[in-house]
DNA sequence: GCCATGACGTTCC
DNA sequence: GGGAACGCCATGG
């Protein structure tokens, strides 16, 4: 498994809790912007008991990617319900209300990951509502 | 090694 | 503000 993989892994594992983040946040967090849609890939490679809180993360529409009609969608949207993210009309999340932000994965994560957090602050923007 | 696909994102209509 | 088109990175055939 390529090393961007943990990476993308353990930056979902300090998304805290009743918080939620984007996959583009998760990929440029995780060293490779742009690559929002291998985060979505390597969420889908994650077991059943992992560890990884993979609902927390939803598309930079504040919405849940799954199929509508699958049942990961609903488990998805009951695990958020469960942490306190509320959905407005249209199953979407306010991300200015529950959006994790970035700078919070500085403080948690601390000086080991300056190389991502340097890369982030070039190109800090957007999802602010 | 090339082509198609996918839990996405950004930019133009 | 909503929808369509193009771009992105990694995997699988």
């Amino acid at each position: 498994m390529n090393p961007f993989y943990h990476r993308i892994y353990r930056v979902v594992r300090h998304i805290p809790k009743g918080r939620v983040a984007t996959y583009g946040l998760v990929a440029r967090l995780a060293g490779r912007p742009g690559a929002a849609r291998t985060v979505g890939w390597a969420l889908s490679a994650l077991p059943d008991d992992t560890d990884v809180p993979w609902w927390r993360v939803l598309n930079a529409a504040g919405r849940i990617s799954l199929a509508a009609h699958d049942h990961g969608s609903v488990v998805q949207r009951a695990l958020l319900l469960r942490e306190g993210v509320t959905f407005a009309p249209g199953g979407a999340v306010n991300l200015g209300m529950f959006g994790w932000p970035a700078e919070a994965y500085d403080t948690a994560a601390g000086a080991h990951t300056r190389a991502a957090s340097s890369r982030r602050s070039r190109r800090s923007r957007g999802l602010r509502t």
